[in-house]
Parts: structure tokens; C-alpha cells; sequence
DNA sequence: ACATCTGTTCAGCAATTCTGAATCGACCCC
DNA sequence: GGGGTCGATTCAGAATTGCTGAACAGATGT
């Protein structure tokens, strides 16, 4: 993982970074794409028609936006895992229950990203959408998943990405993580102190297989003032965790 | 639409290739692939490394599967049509009020996608999952979209596409596909009666904007022997038009 | 230990892509 | 309605890039 491809196609890259720049934008025309990437006009004119012309992208007037035709490859993507399958129903459930958002989350090189998420009736508007890509060391679901990958892949995990702030909560230190992780392992449940976003709390617990490998972690998040006191130190974790152990049932017995 | 570019950068072409073999294939490794679609060896090892590095594919062992990342992407486009937003938690009463399956099409390049499915608590289970793209003339979602579609814009889409038959009871033919659509127009709401699934029945309507153009369409559908009489004909085709209104009031002050 | 699968590497030829300048088309403002 | 501006599109030649088969390496099974 991490890889550079010894031989890799430019023109791949080039496509997606032009779709990057097209998602970054939130659509944009041959001559805006052509400053902000500095590629000729014609260049990024050549990559736009092929990609309208596979109906990757979509054309509204002059400006181009990413189509639809991802969510085929992304949902796709989805169903392979059977994670999914099992533990959207449970996920769904969660959100029910606990009025807040029920996220469900799966690595993969090296950073999080959510497979479904579930709003209850008072949960919290976020920021973030199925697909978003998240970085490990920074939500509770993350360090979840972290605690129980082999450690050598966590070294690798933070040697690529890093270990960045994103408020004055987030764990930016190797020691001080592998601690964390370390009572994670303990508790069975990862704790998020607003560590990602101020004012955000969130309990999670990782998914294991009956080999032990980690496929994906689960989380209950709210609002510091309403997750408090023993509903954060107890009821949602305890929650977290019967539901993890409904999902792990079905992973074995599937 | 369905123009061919005029320069084509092959190497996008032959990347999203290989990424639709290795959908079709459900994973796949570089000779499974050489072989299927005749390409060198190492030719599909440079694509797949590239596509690897850039984090499109995941590898798992020998086999290469098609990454989630693309569901940043896929939900990306989504989210940026104010439709999904504006339809899904109507959609999602509707398959809670109605128990079946409920879902929300849009069109892009000719084509119709499921932007979201709700499931009732006796919902089909079908094979088409969000993401999924099927010929608009063979469901009741489709022709209600093409039914409100300029008639040089169903030109285009018929010629490009054409009518293939699914069923014995698809509609193949294009003067019966207009009369289908006038009715449509007429009555606001389509059906579909096994015309792509036999056993299946739907009931669609068209999502429009105030200034007349097809946002998209819902429905419901469900078994044959469960949607007949005046549940086919009168209770569920009223359903539909409900939310439809309550959706397009939504959209109108937004 | 051997046979037989795989995936991976490499160097040079061939083909593809890149590119700037010219063209075309839309739209706006006198 | 004409001139100006801005954007997308076309093109043909230069050269960079990608393609390729054969050889290698690594895994798996017998």
C-alpha cells in the first residue's frame, strides 16, 4: 500500500485529477479548470469530452460536473463488502433508538471512510456524507479501527497520512495514540471528545471478525452538551456495543 | 449528448475499461483481465497500479476490487443534485406508509439512475441497488421522466439507446411509446406492469419544476399479486401524486 | 524440489497525447 | 445590429508517453 506505480499511465492521473479539481469547484468550464490545474485549455478540453463521451461527467452549458455515473461504481463498491449488508439494518436501528447519528465506517489505504450513516430524530446536521473520506487518527470510528489493526500497518497508516490537528483535542502524538488505542483495545469502545469537530462528541466501537481482523467500526455522535455525564461514559457506549455484538452474530453465521 | 469527441485520450478510455471488467467480474487479477478484455499483461498491470496508487482500487491479495473511494465521488454528484435532498425523506415516508419499495430516478446521458430506494417492511427484495442505470422506456420511473422531456430530446434517447425488450411486455415500439407518454402526460402518473421484471408492478410520478423541466420521478413498486385492483389503479398512483406535491412545493421554496 | 500458476519489471519502439494558435459561437453592451 | 469579449472547440505537427514481449520473481500446490 502506499506504492508508487513504477510505470504509471499519466492520463490516469490527469483524468482524476481533473475530476478532483471538477468535485473541488463544484463544476466548473474548460478555461476555469485550465487555471486552476495549469494544463492548456485544449488539454483539459481532450479530457473533458472523453470523460462526457464515457458519461462520467455531465455538461450544463459550458460548465462540466461530475455525473452520477460514480454512484454506479461507488454503491457498487458498497455491496461487495458484506459489512454492509449486515450492519445497515443495526446501523439504522441505532439512530432510531438514540435519536443521533449512527455512522458506520470502513478502512481502506489508510483512511476512513463512512459506508452509511443514519439520522435520528434529533440528530445533528454534519458536515460529512456517505463516501467522505476521513482520516483515521482523528474520530472516534478511526481509532476504533486503528486499535485493532496489526501495528506495523499503523505505523505505516501514520507515516503516510500523518497525524494532524483539526482541533485543539486531536491526538497528534504517536505515544499518545498507541495509548489510546491501547485502552480502546481495553474498553472496547473509542471515544471522540471533540477531537475532529468543537462541539461534536462520538462513541464507537470496531467490528471484528472471528479471526479477529477489524472490518469496519460503528459510532453513535451528538452534541457535547446533550452526550454527557453517564449517557457518554455509559448508555451510548453500552448501546455501541450491543449492537456490535448483533452485527458480529450475523458476520459469523453469513 | 452521445457525441463522440473528437479527441479522445485513449488511456481514460482503456482505464474505465478495466474499471467496468472489474465491476463485472467482481474482482479480478491482471491475467483474469488480459484475457478478458485482450490486453497485454503488463499493459493492464500498469492501469491497475496506477489506479491502485491513486486509491480507485484496492487490492486483496492477487485480485484487484473496485475501491470505495469512487462512493466520494457517486455521493458527491448526489448531494449536488437539490432534488436528492429535497425527495429522499418523502421517499422514505412513502415506502414506510405504503410498505414497499420506494425509490427516486433522475436522468443523465439518456440513461435513468436510481438516486435512492426505501424500503417498506414488505418490500421486494430486487436486484437493482442506488447507483444502478437502466433504459428509461422499461420502467414507470422512466417514462415518466421521458413523458415530460422535450420530443427532440426522446429522439435522441431512443435512437441512442433504442428499445430493447425485456419482457414480453416492454415497449418496443416507438409509436406505442409516445401514446404511452401522452397518456402519461395526461394522467401524471405511469405504471409499469411487469415491462421489465416480470412479476413487478410500479407506479411512478414525474418530479417537475415550476418552469416545467423533469427534475426526475418517483415510485413505488411491488409484486403483481400485491398491487392490483384499485390499489394499482387508484390508492398507490395517488400516493405517489401526494408526495409528488409535497416534493415539488419543497423544491419551489428552496 | 519441481511444475505451474500468478504478478511484476524493463528498455526501446511506436503511437498517443500535448500544445499554441486559429476558429467558432454566445452573449453583452453600446 | 455591430463590435467586442469571453468561452469552447478544432487541428496538425512535435515529442513525450504508453505499450509491449520476454524474462524474472514470488506464491502455491504436488
Amino acid at each position: 500500500m502506499g506504492k508508487q506505480a513504477r510505470h504509471a499511465v499519466k492520463s490516469v492521473e490527469n483524468a482524476f485529477e481533473i475530476l478532483d479539481a471538477l468535485k473541488e469547484l463544484d463544476g466548473a468550464g474548460v478555461s476555469e479548470l485550465s487555471e486552476h490545474l495549469d494544463f492548456p485549455k485544449s488539454t483539459i478540453h481532450n479530457y473533458l469530452s472523453t470523460l462526457l463521451q464515457e458519461e462520467y461527467v455531465v455538461k450544463d452549458g459550458s460548465t462540466y460536473h461530475v455525473g452520477i455515473r460514480f454512484l454506479e461504481y461507488g454503491a457498487f463498491a458498497r455491496i461487495q463488502m458484506d459489512i454492509y449488508d449486515i450492519a445497515k439494518p443495526e446501523v439504522d436501528t441505532l439512530a432510531e433508538t438514540t435519536g443521533e447519528l449512527a455512522n458506520l465506517m470502513v478502512e481502506q489505504h489508510g483512511r476512513g471512510s463512512y459506508l452509511h450513516r443514519a439520522r435520528g430524530d434529533r440528530a445533528v446536521q454534519v458536515e460529512a456524507h456517505v463516501g467522505t473520506r476521513v482520516p483515521l487518527h482523528g474520530t472516534a470510528l478511526g481509532k476504533a479501527i486503528l486499535a485493532h489493526l496489526p501495528e506495523e500497518r499503523v505505523d505505516e497508516i501514520v507515516e503516510m497520512h500523518g497525524l494532524q490537528a483539526y482541533t485543539p483535542k486531536t491526538v497528534t502524538d504517536r505515544a499518545e495514540l498507541d495509548e489510546d488505542l491501547a485502552e480502546i483495545r481495553e474498553a472496547g469502545v473509542a471515544f471522540d471528545d471533540e477531537e475532529r469537530l468543537p462541539g461534536l462528541r462520538c462513541v464507537a466501537a470496531p467490528i471484528l471478525s472471528n479471526n479477529g481482523r477489524v472490518l469496519g467500526a460503528i459510532s453513535v455522535s451528538g452534541p457535547s452538551n446533550r452526550i454527557r455525564d453517564e449517557r457518554f461514559t455509559e448508555t451510548l457506549p453500552n448501546r455501541v456495543l450491543e449492537t456490535v455484538n448483533v452485527i458480529e452474530l450475523n458476520v459469523t453465521y453469513s
